[in-house]
DNA sequence: TTCCTTGCAAATCGTTTGCATAATG
DNA sequence: CATTATGCAAACGATTTGCAAGGAA
C-alpha cells in the first residue's frame, strides 16, 4: 500500500525527533494535541505503527507494559531504570561486533539486535542518598 | 510478605523447567491444567509473576504483545523469529564482557542485560525454500 | 489461628479496528 | 477519481485484582 502525506504523521514524527526520552504513545498524544487539538489517539497509534513498520522510528519493548518510541534508528543500546522507569540511550562500542559475531554463529538470518540494560539510574541513586541524609 | 508453599506454584515451576521454548502464561496454563485441572489462569499469572519477582524465572518481553517465561536464569541471549514467532536461546560469549564494560562506563547501577536478536530462524528459511521449489 | 494462596469473575488498560468522512495525489 | 488517512467509539486481549473460601505454618 502506498503512503500518502499526512500532517498528523508529520507532526508526530517531528515531535518524536525532539525527544530523547523515548515517550509512549500516550505521551506523544498528549504533546501533539497541543499543536493539533483534534488529533485522535487512534491516529497516533496508527502512525507510530506505520513509522515503526517502515523503519523510520523504533518501537521499544522495555517491559513496563507500554511501548516506547525512539526517533533515533541508529544502532544503540537502552537503559531502563527499575526505580523511576526512565528509558535512556546507552552507547556501547561492541554492539556491531556482537551482531556480526552472532551472524556467523547462527544458522538462521539475523536482522537486528535489541540490547537493554536494567538497573537504577544516577538520579534515583542520588535521590535515595538525599532521603537517607540526616534532616 | 513471606512465601508459603503451594502445589500450584510447584507444578508451574516444574513445567517451565521442562520447556526450552519460553512459553507464554496461557501456554503454561493449558499444559499445567492437564496435571491440575482446577487451576485457574489467574493463579498461573500470579505465580509466574511471583517467581519472576523473586528471580527464580525470567520474564521475557519479546515484542509480540505477550510475555514469555524462561526457567533458565543463567546469562544468555534470545533470538526471536519474525516469521514464526519462536523464541530460542542463543549463546554468545561476550555477554559478560559487555555487562562489565557497561558497568564501568555508566554512572548509575547496572543490574542486568537483556539481549534479543531478531531475524528469521533456519526452519522458516528452509520452509520458504521448499515453497519456491518446483512441484 | 494467622497469613498466604486459590478460584472465579469482573475490571483494567494499552492497543487495534470498523465505519463514515476528509484529505491526498 | 481512486486511494489512503482521520476521528470517533467500540472491540480486543493480555494481565491484574477483589473477594470469599481453602491451605500452610
Amino acid at each position: 500500500m502506498a503512503v500518502k502525506y499526512s500532517r498528523q504523521r508529520q507532526v508526530i514524527h517531528n515531535f518524536l525527533m525532539t525527544r530523547k526520552d523515548h515517550p509512549t504513545a500516550d505521551v506523544v498524544y498528549q504533546n501533539v494535541r497541543q499543536e493539533d487539538p483534534h488529533i485522535s489517539l487512534g491516529t497516533v497509534y496508527r502512525n507510530l505503527t506505520l513509522l515503526a513498520d517502515r523503519g523510520e522510528i523504533l518501537r521499544l519493548h522495555v517491559g513496563d507494559g507500554v511501548d516506547h518510541f525512539d526517533a533515533d534508528t541508529s544502532p544503540h543500546s537502552h537503559f531502563i531504570c527499575s526505580c523511576c522507569g526512565c528509558v535512556t540511550d546507552f552507547s556501547i562500542d561492541c554492539l556491531e561486533d556482537m551482531l556480526s559475531q552472532a551472524k556467523q554463529i547462527f544458522d538462521g538470518k539475523i536482522e537486528s539486535l535489541d540490547t537493554c540494560f536494567r538497573g537504577v539510574c544516577a538520579d534515583c541513586i542520588n535521590a535515595a542518598a538525599k532521603q537517607s541524609e540526616p534532616g
